[in-house]
DNA sequence: CATCCGTGGGA
DNA sequence: TTCCCAAGGAT
């Protein structure tokens, strides 16, 4: 059990009313997104497609609703539905996710979709615990996936939920310690009418105004419950653990271009782990030493390869990037063609399952 | 529970 | 420039 403060219990007994006021928020404010039935036609009887919003909601894991807008566009106008999804082909899935980010999300999308189709009938489960059996789909997207398209009754906490309700009953308790305590919050102030609207008015309301530097307190429809309104102490919740300093590593990446027709050389990324299954221009592995002499041993075949201007500087999750990037003209023949690579031609490369810092590579070099 | 896994935009 | 972090999941 979790111990309650007094002010704490107070904020818990006032949940109707507090989820009245944000309904009612919501009714005036929610966001239009594309993948969202707006309040006004959810009353008019419109239903959400579970499809678009499983689809919404995996793209929108750690990624912000404008790096998503184009992608979600692109996916359905590909493939309308789980079925179009399940009978694509991988690599063309991972071509359209690329840019993205995350790419481990776009392999379990197509399982996920795959096992939808195959054992589901083409539906998803309504039930959280069913949904949270598919790949890709946690504790988050199986509450907002149950509530949000299905009118279930569930606690959906992401980011903007955990920030929101820890400022409204001053949680102190960092992160992810208090994610239990969060979650039985969420879980009290849910009604059982609209537990959808009321899940993604929480969202929107940290997405909008109780935001992670200079909330706009003035705004919010629960300035007067909240426990750290117009308080420096605001910006200080959710109080989370000190990260640990990115190192930096090193390579250097090898672009080699048929002088005839301007191909690329490409090969595939092994299927897990950083960049799973993407493709890439041959390199150096990426080590926390820097030695660019050490890639000659690396070249994809013998050659003038002259350094381009230019380092490329890129930061993943977990480590600082800066590869030197080498360019050689050479005949297509030359190589004696390796499993996994091949040559793309100018025209295709934009189609390319190829990652952001490979795209800079690119650029790098040909620019 | 800790670690790994991208990217782009804003401060 | 550098740092922060955004609708998390898998292992």
């Amino acid at each position: 059990m979790h111990k309650f403060t007094c002010e704490y219990t107070l904020i818990l007994m006032r949940s109707a009313s507090l989820n009245q006021s944000l309904l009612k928020w919501y009714d005036r404010h929610a966001r239009r997104l594309p993948w969202r039935v707006s309040p006004e036609d959810r009353k008019l009887g419109e239903i959400p497609d579970p499809y678009r919003i499983w689809l919404s909601e995996v793209m929108l894991q750690q990624t912000t609703v404008a790096a998503v807008k184009d992608y979600f566009e692109k996916f359905t106008n590909a493939w309308p539905s789980v079925e179009d999804l399940a009978a694509a082909d991988e690599e063309d899935v991972m071509k359209a996710w690329a840019g993205l980010g995350y790419y481990s999300r776009a392999r379990n999308l197509k399982k996920c979709a795959d096992t939808v189709a195959r054992d589901h009938g083409g539906r998803f489960p309504e039930a959280e615990d069913a949904l949270l059996k598919l790949p890709g789909i946690g504790p988050y997207t199986a509450a907002a996936i149950a509530t949000i398209a299905f009118d279930r009754h569930a606690a959906v906490v992401d980011g903007n939920v955990e920030r929101v309700l820890t400022r409204l009953t001053q949680i102190e308790t960092p992160l992810p310690e208090a994610k239990s305590q969060i979650r039985d919050v969420m879980a009290t102030l849910t009604p059982h009418d609209r537990p959808g609207d009321f899940a993604q008015a929480v969202m929107d309301l940290g997405a909008t105004i109780c935001t992670p530097k200079r909330p706009a307190c003035g705004l919010c429809p629960w300035m007067s419950d909240c426990k750290v309104q117009n308080s420096s102490l605001a910006e200080a919740l959710p109080r989370k653990a000190p990260k640990k300093e990115k190192p930096t590593r090193y390579g250097a990446a090898f672009v080699a271009v048929d002088r005839e027709s301007g191909a690329i050389l490409l090969r595939r990324r092994p299927p897990k782990g950083l960049l799973g299954g993407m493709t890439e221009v041959p390199g150096t592995d990426w080590s926390e030493a820097f030695d660019v002499s050490g890639a000659q041993e690396h070249v994809p075949f013998p050659s003038e390869w002259r350094i381009c201007a230019g380092v490329v500087k890129h930061t993943f999750t977990h480590f600082h990037l800066r590869l030197t990037v080498l360019r050689a003209y050479a005949p297509q023949d030359i190589l004696r063609m390796v499993e996994g690579t091949w040559w793309s031609p100018p025209a295709a490369l934009d189609e390319e399952a190829l990652p952001t810092v490979m795209r800079k590579v690119l650029s790098a070099a040909l620019d």
